[in-house]
RNA sequence: CGCGGGGUAGAGCACUGGUAGCUCGUCAGGCUCAUAACCUGAAGGUAGCGGGUUCGAUUCCCGCCUCCGCAACCA
């Protein structure tokens, strides 16, 4: 049976334009899609968009739009993207408006019910009278409102519907222990089995349809919508039409249960990256709720750190937010992926600077790879009969490694170990110069330089694809092809 | 005593109980196939601070300082 994997981001709350965070992710899970293709496997990879929620609601009314027409605005915008960021084009593209998303999500929260973990209750909310709003824990200081701090918090009484989380703690530990690569890196792991050993609470998972309307409609109770991450997390089977409704047997053909089996049960599910800020969600909440509902849980999570700029967080205030399109802009899409596959940290949070780009650009890419190509299929150009065929078709077993490790800089690195090798072979062994007095020789050395650009392209070529078929061609012409990277000052 | 991660050459990072390494940048030399690219060499660090264990610690333990993120009904 051909090995299939299933790979998605965490989809990005449209309450913003797209930003360098999310293109990190998308594009780390790219690269891996990629590569596991390489390797001849069947890959499902999933993106798309969380579009509900209090923020989007209140933000959709200030720019005054119905919620549906601004979330409408905002996925396109998150679909123009993918292309900039050189994502594989068979990419699935689910937003949690989509009917049959909403159908999956409801099917999810009945199945949840019917087990017994969904329950009614009374919930206190705490309100700020000074700012009209209800106010989460976090946002309090001191349990004051930061803004009015002379006024007391008042507590108000809501119903909402509650999901047994404490109900899996045993579950949810038992998980990592067995499986100790279950949160990539390790220390999240740690973090997360620390958590669930402190002990579990209850958490809610519906709004009053009153105060906040924009969500999936509880089914059980009409006057409620799912809490939003709730709906969300569903994606990640609803995208695998779950709960496979069975076909009619008039109409023939698989039924939908296919689908599920073929890519959750039989790949023992998805690998799911996200950030840092979403390890509850995904190796816990999201594990707990699988549970709940009878099915096995998810294969990998792969926690990124965050992305900063200048030390810290990105923010409109400071003025260091880096656009990813401006960045495909002035540089170009590989230029972008070489950045977030070979300079920023994998699992920890990183520096974004355009000084940094920039001297990576120039070093790496501009006099690193591109240099080396231009200069070796020169010779090969000038030297050869013809072009080279490149035997070696295989990843180097530590490349191999790395990459399932997820550790994409440290895949990255071989390459730049073998574009140093190369050119310290051509100084050492001088083609251009023994050419004139053993043209055999010359010829050899040239071919296996050939030989070496062709193994750089194949690993080049989950990371920067655009770039690895320039090379190929180059290669298969036995041309030097224009400059890879242009040099800027 | 809330949880987790970090503090190592100008910058970004790594390894290790026994002369501290890599990449980038800087400086000098070499080469000329190549995108003023490439190769060689050099300068540059008392490894946040203090204490302990040890024959010996950057590496193990304790304390402190400091930076970052999280702190569950915000996503």
């Amino acid at each position: 049976m051909k090995e299939r994997t299933y790979i998605t981001t965490t989809l990005p709350y449209v309450n913003a334009e797209p930003h360098i965070g999310f293109a990190v992710e998308i594009i780390r899970a790219d690269i891996i899609a990629r590569y596991r293709r390489a390797l001849g496997e069947e890959v499902f990879f999933n993106t798309g968009t969380d579009e509900h929620g209090q923020k989007i609601y209140q933000k959709a009314l200030e720019l005054g739009l119905e919620p549906q027409a601004y979330v409408d605005q905002l996925a396109e915008k998150f679909k123009a993207i993918l292309k900039p960021l050189g994502i594989s084009e068979d990419i699935n593209f689910v937003r949690t408006t989509d009917p049959a998303h909403i159908a999956s999500a409801q099917a999810f929260w009945r199945t949840c019910d019917q087990n017994g973990f969904i329950y009614k209750k009374n919930y206190q909310t705490k309100y700020c009278i000074g700012c009209e709003l209800e106010k989460t824990d976090s946002e309090l200081v001191n349990g004051k409102c930061p803004d009015h701090p002379n006024l007391a918090i008042e507590l108000r009484d809501e119903e909402n519907y509650f999901f047994k989380f404490p109900a899996f703690g045993d579950k949810l530990l038992a998980l990592y222990k067995e499986r100790p690569d279950f949160v990539i890196p390790a220390e999240r792991q740690k973090e997360i089995k620390a958590l669930v050993e402190r002990g579990l609470q209850d958490f809610s998972i519906s709004r009053l349809k009153t105060k906040m309307p924009w969500g999936i409609a509880v089914p059980t109770d009409p006057e409620h919508v799912m809490y939003v991450w709730f709906d969300a997390l569903v994606n990640y089977i609803s995208v695998l039409s779950w709960p496979c409704l069975a076909r009619a047997e008039s109409e023939g053909g698989p039924n939908d249960l296919d689908n599920f089996n073929h890519w959750w049960l039989e790949t023992g599910g998805a690998i799911q990256y996200c950030g840092k800020d979403n390890l509850r969600q995904q190796t816990a909440m999201w594990q707990a709720m699988l549970m709940a509902a009878g099915l096995s849980p998810s294969k990998q999570i792969v926690i990124d750190g965050f992305i900063t700029s200048g030390g810290q967080k990105m923010s409109k205030s400071l003025g260091n937010v880096i656009n990813p399109l401006e960045v495909v802009e002035k540089y170009d899409t590989d230029a972008l992926r070489y950045f977030v596959a070979g300079e920023l940290a994998m699992f920890e949070d990183s520096d974004f600077t355009w000084e940094r780009f920039h001297e990576a650009y120039n070093a790496k890419l501009a006099n690193g790879l591109g240099n080396l190509v231009s200069r070796v299929m020169k010779m090969a150009e000038n030297y050869l009969a013809g072009p080279v065929e490149i035997t070696k078709k295989e990843f180097p077993a530590d490349y191999v490694k790395f990459l399932s490790e997820f550790e994409i800089g440290k895949a990255v690195d071989i390459v730049w170990q073998k574009i140093s090798t190369l050119d310290l072979k051509i100084q050492q062994t001088q083609p251009f110069k023994l050419i004139k007095e053993n043209k055999e020789e010359a010829v050899k050395i040239v071919t296996e330089l050939v030989q070496g650009v062709g193994e750089i392209a194949k690993m080049l070529e989950p990371i920067m694809s655009t770039t690895a078929e320039k090379i190929n061609q180059a290669i298969a012409n036995n041309k030097m092809p224009a400059p890879l990277f242009v040099r800027k000052d």
